[in-house]
DNA sequence: TGCAGGAATGTTATGATATAACATTTACCT
DNA sequence: AGGTAAATGTTATATCATAACATTCCTGCA
């Protein structure tokens, strides 16, 4: 497996300010942030080919349910990974698919389908938003 | 379980639109459709709203990485389902997650989240298109 | 050192997906 | 028939993502 190489300004920047939310930005919300404007990004496609390499390289997961982006909470790593996203806030919480990724596997493999890629996505309530509303 | 009220002249020709195409359609594929364009369908928001009730239904589903929908292929059901997408005919697969489907949401439980839908989206590549160049 | 090649960036414009707002019509129930 | 909830029509606009092309910045290496 070869090294990545290291990561650009621009890229630095954007996986910085990933890590520094507490749930997924979209694109929009990243390029909107004052950090991000202060770093000298201010195009749209600055912002998602920042993103293109971060998810390249399994440091940044896209949510498809939201078009938004988050950090990987686990560093970078190959398995596959599902979330958990609440309706109400908007946070998400990432969690390893284990067993359950080669239960799926097995199941393309049935079909003759070369997988290569698993996207895991439960969208409910989170405890803290079922407390408050209950 | 209430039934759910017949379909609409609207909903009934999306939904026909889908169940006679071979591979998901976005909203905008539908609506070029000159069979949609024949009902007097025009608007983006017409095939949303249509969408909308099918995909409540559990007659259609949408997926997510394609932002495309699809009719269901065991008619109107409850249990989850995924789908195997390949990345280069972009046709799709419907499977059951059986099994997988518990799993998933016993890792739900531990953290305390109540889950309302499951996604699961695999690309890949199809026996067919696997076939054609190897 | 300096230069060749590839990757990343900047900039402008545009394409693709999805919804807001509000007036009107239709379907259904009693 | 009349009430009422859902669906529809229409126009406009919000949101998400990429095309095209010129320029700059690395990086390896003679």
């Amino acid at each position: 497996m070869t090294k990545a190489s290291a990561l650009t300004r621009n890229q630095q920047a954007v996986l910085d300010a990933l890590a520094a939310a507490d749930r997924p930005l979209t694109a929009y919300d990243i390029l909107a942030l004052p950090r991000i404007r202060k770093a000298g990004l201010k195009a749209p496609l600055t912002i998602y080919r920042a993103l293109d390499r971060l998810v390249a390289d399994g440091l940044v997961h896209r949510i498809e349910s939201l078009n938004a982006f988050v950090a990987c909470g686990h560093g970078h790593h190959d398995h596959a990974t599902g979330f958990l996203i609440c309706g109400d806030c908007g946070r998400t919480l990432e969690v390893p698919l284990a067993a359950c990724e080669s239960h799926l596997a097995g199941r393309a493999r049935e079909q003759g389908f070369a997988i290569e890629a698993v996207k895991v996505e439960m969208t409910g309530r989170c405890p803290d938003c079922a407390a408050k509303s209950p």
